[in-house]
DNA sequence: GTCTATAATCAGATAGAC
DNA sequence: GTCTATCTGATTATAGAC
């Protein structure tokens, strides 16, 4: 019965899913060490020993999540300048899909934002960044360089422009975690884009 | 013996000071439960039950930590504005000096970002992050309308040019903590000011 | 004051019943 | 597949020798 067998995949596959999602919200919030797997089957509504039958161990939820955030911010970054408009529409599009997300999903900028801060990370995770900043990196670079060609970007080397916004959009994550700035209004696009304007 | 109680006082001050400034490096990388009370002994050069001598826990060393950083933050935020000369002179030395901190020594600002990283740290920790984000931003705030009024600051509401600011700032120190990026140029004060300009 | 050794606790991972 | 119970190792904190 290879039905019920694709089925039972289908099925494991979604479960997965969903303790992904749960152990998101945890490990955004607490971090990579301070995250229990007693907290990850909590959140998920599971017992503690189900979360071994979908992972080998806590290390490989963390690096799923982290491979999944590292993936949707290169997608983002290269369906941007596959847009149709002007590097500044781009740079803008990019900006405002960050904040976005930010602003209504924190949890995945927020696995970023925790696997930077730990040096004691597993490795995989630590490679899965490195490729993040380099190819995020470059693809800002490129992008703002574009814009600085047709005069709609600020003549300031763009390797520091890329830093100052990458640091901005994480410092941006990094306050969600805290309800006393929660509260405080966030930025629009337009504020965030200052920083480029010739 | 007065004296020699006096001298033994001022030593275990200063061994205290070494310890905390040996813990700051440990933990300004690691955050504070990826930090083994082994490493802070190791990184101090002392034993591990030595530690229990001078803090009765994990946690109060941290607590430590974060109570000088936020007074050292406020701190100079309040001298900034003692400062004569106009509120952007003023906001240009708060950012110079801020930027400087974090290429230089980047351990305090970063424990400021490890405490505010995880939601499950000690609650005198979660206190004191409270002044800080109240002070520092009100005071920030003050900065920013006074410059406002007097033109020199673009006209985008105060509270949101501050989160913007300090967001940066956070960002900039958690970038610290990866050799990839601490690579890539630093951004100077005059970048970061181009939020604030008209 | 400083260390090493020990006790107690806690968390990660596994085994085995249902 | 899912759970509970157990084992194992790591880590915190303390005790006691020097």
């Amino acid at each position: 019965m290879p039905r019920t067998a694709e089925q039972n995949q289908r099925l494991k596959e979604e479960r997965r899913r969903a303790l992904l999602k749960a152990a998101r919200e945890v490990f955004a919030r607490r971090g990579l060490a301070a995250t229990k797997m007693t907290d990850l089957a909590a959140a998920a509504g599971i017992s503690y020993g189900l979360v071994y039958h979908y992972f080998p161990d806590k290390e490989s939820v963390f690096a799923a999540l982290v491979e999944e955030a590292v993936r949707g911010g290169i997608e983002l970054l290269a369906s941007a300048r596959r847009r149709p408009g002007t590097p500044w529409e781009q740079l803008h599009y990019v900006c405002t899909r960050l904040l976005e997300g930010i602003r209504e999903e924190p949890s995945i900028p927020l696995i970023l934002v925790q696997a930077h801060a730990s040096e004691s990370v597993p490795a995989v995770v630590e490679q899965a960044l490195d490729r993040y900043s380099t190819q995020f990196n470059r693809h800002l670079e490129e992008l703002i360089e574009s814009g600085q060609k047709a005069g709609q970007i600020v003549n300031v080397p763009a390797t520091e422009l890329a830093r100052t916004f990458l640091a901005t959009v994480q410092g941006l994550a990094l306050t969600q975690i805290f309800p006393q700035l929660r509260k405080t209004p966030f930025p629009s696009t337009d504020t965030i884009l200052r920083l480029f304007k010739p």
